[in-house]
DNA sequence: AAGGCCCTTCTTTTT
DNA sequence: GAAGGGCCTT
């Protein structure tokens, strides 16, 4: 088979690469994923390189999954010993495999970030701190900072009193994983790093293992994973990296694209391939994303090109509120829908938070239309989903504290804060573990050394869950995993627990008898890996393939992913760009990037929507288009055309040549013939108040209508005041006297 | 010990 | 406008 059919030019020489260090800077949409299994595919085919010498890393388990899937199609045969995996779960599996270094066992477990706090807030406890000055959010992005730049707790620097704190709260943390046998998502980086640094003959080994090394998203990755990336191919220096630095959106997670820079510093002789050929867009939707990011400063220009000549303009929506911009979705979906011309799984919804997604569920519930929401930490959050985790954990790693006292009173057994206190301060003085004390009670009984130390009822009480732990302990080895899980369930009568006869509570026991199906999935693998796994999922790794129903997501989870029709709302000032990174130019670029992200993801039509008002944190207040909306050339654009929003007092003196556009006027929605706006105004008597009108309020003074609405049987009167800005009235309470009109 | 109520705080984005 | 923490009652 002919490994090079169907690629261009650029693709072909990316792909053909001499060995040596390469980079391969791929835009979106230029067929970098084909590119990267393309090139493992020639590697072995015409190079002749043994599978189980390539190691291929990837972000996302969806990422290193579809891979894997090419290749076997690509090559047919099984693949060997090929190594593709993310980087936490290639740093997990290493670390198991070299646990006899490390201060923990090869059991150990993942902790996510609800388990960091956890662990946090101890310290804090512990250390008497004043939990209103040291939030553990806060101290956990100090620790995580000082990982990723392979700072240890004891290096960690402290000229002032607060770092002192910081430092003293990283140690005791550390202290605490270990106690814990737990390792952090950093933890999986660093330490092989570490180990590397501190054993040479790992290092060799793994440099030797590796002749080719090849990474995905290369824009992404962090100080540490830089480092490994550059320890491992040290010799062989063989390291393949593709990546898009105008895709860079994880910043605030340690991502630095300028490793981009940095390898073609470290590796002098890098071969750049530039992949600026599309496959995806229409010219016009690269033209409009183009124009977007070409306001990035300090970038290197792509010229993106596409064979799909024209397209649809850009549609630009403004709503008056956010559940006016999810119904103009809603209403569009449906229209296009009907139109026969796409289908339900065709479309996607791209907000900048999660919080956004709630109005529009509520359009989709309203309209009776499907649609699935994107969210792995949604599901893995999940108080249901964690407890039940937290016992499969406590069974695999007695250790593990943080689900020790998570679950210990879950279902409630009569333990309280008082037993618990107790109970960690009697592990703590017999250095052992609470599941040790507690077993210990389970098996002595009254006999135990450690019974009189508790009140006979909470004596019991831990004994009788010290029986429990003790039992399926020992009863793990011979079970699956989905038997472990039914015993437990069983045993604690986890259903009557969680279901109360209310919707939700149904719902609760359908979260749980969905973890149930992923671990029946998972089969005969061992309880260690089904717990590495569900630590590791990623949110991009939930969105399947072939979608029936419109899809809510994330800008970050929609990278990499495409979509014929792509919806981007909240394109608003503090929206997005995001409220935080105002302050700092940096973060305001990375906003940037993350719109050109969304924009990119759309194959047909884009539409970009924003609302008037909008509430933050409950309460609302009038927004203004974001800046992003006015880097689109107007030709590229059809709907309504973003517009500066005027103060008030401004507006005030320009009533004559007000300019906004009508809310409520007819939009074209889907570039055919003219047809009805989406949502009719809601109908009601005839409105009282028009956009332009200037009034007079008793206290408020004189103002103009920015614009009206029906409410109800009233109306909703949003006026420009010249005295206190913009206020938001009802017609009938407001009693606005008419100046004129 | 447990459950209910009110208060505050807060949200970016996620391996 | 949700969720967690503190304080109250049972």
């Amino acid at each position: 088979m002919d490994l090079l059919a169907g690629l261009n030019p650029q693709q072909t020489q990316a792909v053909t690469a001499e060995p040596g260090p390469t980079l391969v800077l791929a835009g979106p949409g230029s067929g970098k994923t084909r590119v990267l299994t393309q090139r493992i595919a020639y590697l072995i085919n015409h190079l002749g390189v043994a599978p189980y010498r390539i190691l291929a890393v990837t972000f996302t388990n969806k990422a290193a999954n579809e891979m894997k899937q090419r290749l076997q199609n690509l090559l047919g045969a099984d693949l060997r010993g090929l190594t593709i995996g993310t980087f936490h779960s290639i740093g997990a599996r290493w670390l198991r495999r070299e646990a006899q270094y490390l201060a923990v066992t090869r059991d150990f477990v993942i902790f996510d970030t609800s388990d960091q706090e956890a662990l946090v807030k101890q310290v804090i406890q512990e250390l008497n701190l004043d939990d209103k000055k040291f939030r553990p959010s806060a101290l956990l992005a100090k620790i995580s900072h000082a990982k990723n730049e392979l700072i240890g707790p004891d290096e960690y620097p402290a000229p002032t009193y607060a770092a002192e704190i910081h430092k003293r709260v990283y140690q005791r943390y550390q202290e605490l994983l270990v106690a814990n046998n737990a390792l952090d998502f950093d933890d999986l980086l660093i330490y092989v790093v570490r180990l590397f640094r501190e054993h040479p003959d790992l290092l060799a080994k793994y440099q030797r293992a590796f002749d080719h090394v090849l990474v995905d998203e290369f824009q992404d990755t962090n100080t540490v994973q830089y480092a490994l990336l550059r320890e491992l191919t040290a010799v062989r220096r063989n390291l393949y990296a593709v990546g898009d630095p105008d895709q860079s959106v994880y910043r605030w997670r340690g991502a630095d694209y300028r490793n981009v820079h940095k390898l073609k510093e470290d590796f002098r002789d890098l071969t750049t391939i530039l992949l600026e050929q599309n496959y995806r867009s229409t010219q016009l939707i690269l033209d409009a994303a183009m124009a977007v990011i070409d306001k990035h400063p300090g970038r290197t220009r792509k010229q993106l090109f596409t064979q799909r000549r024209g397209g649809a303009a850009i549609y630009v929506l403004e709503a008056y509120n956010e559940d006016e911009e999810a119904r103009y979705v809603v209403d569009a979906i449906t229209q296009l829908n009907a139109e026969g011309r796409y289908q339900l799984g065709d479309f996607a919804v791209m907000y900048r938070t999660n919080a956004q997604s709630r109005a529009v569920e509520e359009a989709f519930v309203r309209a009776r239309l499907p649609y699935k929401l994107v969210g792995a930490q949604r599901f893995y959050g999940r108080k249901e989903i964690k407890d039940l985790l937290a016992y499969l954990r406590l069974v695999h790693n007695p250790a593990d504290s943080v689900s020790l006292l998570r679950v210990i009173n879950t279902p409630a057994r009569g333990i309280g804060a008082k037993t618990l206190e107790l109970l960690q301060e009697t592990a703590r003085g017999a250095g052992l573990t609470a599941a040790d004390v507690v077993r210990d009670l389970g098996e002595a009984g009254p006999k135990s050394v450690y019974a009189p130390r508790f009140g006979a009822k909470a004596a019991a009480a831990l004994a009788n869950f010290g029986l429990m732990l003790q039992h399926w302990t020992s009863a793990r080895a011979e079970l699956s995993v989905v038997q472990l899980m039914d015993t437990i369930l069983e045993r604690i009568g986890y259903r009557d627990f969680l279901t109360d006869g209310t919707e939700e509570g149904d719902e609760r026991w359908a979260n749980v008898l969905e973890l149930r199906g992923v671990a029946q999935e998972f089969g005969e693998a061992g309880l260690s890996d089904f717990l590495q796994e569900v630590a590791l999922v990623s949110d991009q790794d939930t969105v399947s393939e072939e979608g029936k129903a419109p899809i809510l997501l994330t800008l970050h989870a929609a990278k990499g992913l495409e979509f014929p029709v792509v919806f981007i709302v909240g394109l608003d000032e503090g929206v997005l760009p995001h409220q935080r990174s105002f302050e700092d130019p940096e973060a305001m670029h990375e906003e940037r990037r993350l719109m050109y992200v969304g924009m990119t993801r759309a194959k047909d039509q884009l539409y970009l929507l924003r609302a008037f008002r909008r509430s933050l944190y409950g309460d609302a207040s009038v927004s203004e288009a974001s800046r992003f909306l006015f880097d689109i050339p107007d030709r590229l654009l059809a709907g309504q055309k973003p517009h500066k929003q005027i103060r008030a007092s401004e507006a005030y003196q320009r009533q004559t040549t007000w300019d906004t556009p009508a809310r409520g006027r007819s939009v074209n929605l889907s570039g055919g013939a003219a047809t009805p706006k989406p949502s009719a105004r809601p109908s009601g008597g005839e409105a009282r108040y028009r956009t332009g009108q200037r009034v007079k309020h008793a206290s408020f003074g004189e103002g103009i209508v920015i614009e009206s609405r029906g409410r109800g049987d009233d109306e909703e009167v949003t006026v420009a005041f010249e005295a206190v800005g913009i206020k938001r009235l009802l017609a009938s309470a407001a009693n606005l006297q008419l100046l004129q009109g």
